[in-house]
DNA sequence: TGCCTCTTCGCCGTTACATCA
DNA sequence: GTTGATGTAACGGCGAAGAGG
């Protein structure tokens, strides 16, 4: 997918911090413990819309309904040691989260734990791509937002960020 | 004030899965 | 139907930094 592509998504995306905070100036200079910072400071806020599309459901690959979402987010069929970040993140829901997911775990048909591998729809990878043109790193807000708006687990979109991190620095410069 | 432990984060290297030619 | 290449989601380990005792 190209960006001439995300141009025809139809996709609003707005981003904010809606705190009182007009510096900009935060303590450390690593963005891991400047997002932590920025997360107590202010109260970032995300927008995401779908303005050209209606819901994800028309857009769900076979794979995500496989995941099977539910109304946190939260994908049913997840790894047991995938959950580690998030229980503390999130406290009691990604208790929930990490307690159904054992569950489907120990049900797995075939026996394998081998992992499923997700593939983000057009929709949730635009979305994704959008959000990062607009910072490269997201605070916990953000990314909870953001998984929420796409049926994510923050894990994911927290992978997903990493990898196109990893995929930017490795992008000979184009200009 | 300095030290220690815990927690949370991003980065890196790697693995594993899905897709395509 | 099989195989190798490619793309990428996901994992595990590590170090950095802040908070609290």
């Amino acid at each position: 997918m190209g960006i001439d592509d995300l141009c025809n998504t139809g996709l609003v995306l707005g981003l904010g911090i809606s705190s009182s905070s007009s510096t900009g100036e935060y303590k450390s200079k690593n963005p891991a413990k400047l997002h932590h910072q920025l997360g107590k400071i202010g109260e970032p806020s995300l927008t995401l819309t779908l303005s050209g599309t209606e819901a994800f459901d028309h857009n769900i690959n076979p794979v995500n309904n496989l995941y099977g979402q539910d109304s946190g987010g939260a994908s049913s069929l997840i790894s047991n040691v995938s959950v580690k970040r998030e229980r503390s993140e999130m406290g009691s829901e990604e208790v929930e989260i990490e307690r159904v997911s054992s569950r489907v775990s120990d049900e797995d048909d075939d026996g394998s734990n081998g992992r499923k591998k997700l593939r983000l729809t057009k929709a949730q990878s635009a979305l994704l791509e959008e959000s990062f043109k607009h910072h490269s790193t997201l605070n916990p807000k953000e990314k909870q937002e953001l998984a929420r708006e796409l049926k994510l687990r923050p894990r994911q979109v927290e992978v997903w960020f990493q990898n196109r991190r990893a995929r930017v620095a490795n992008e000979p410069s184009c200009s």
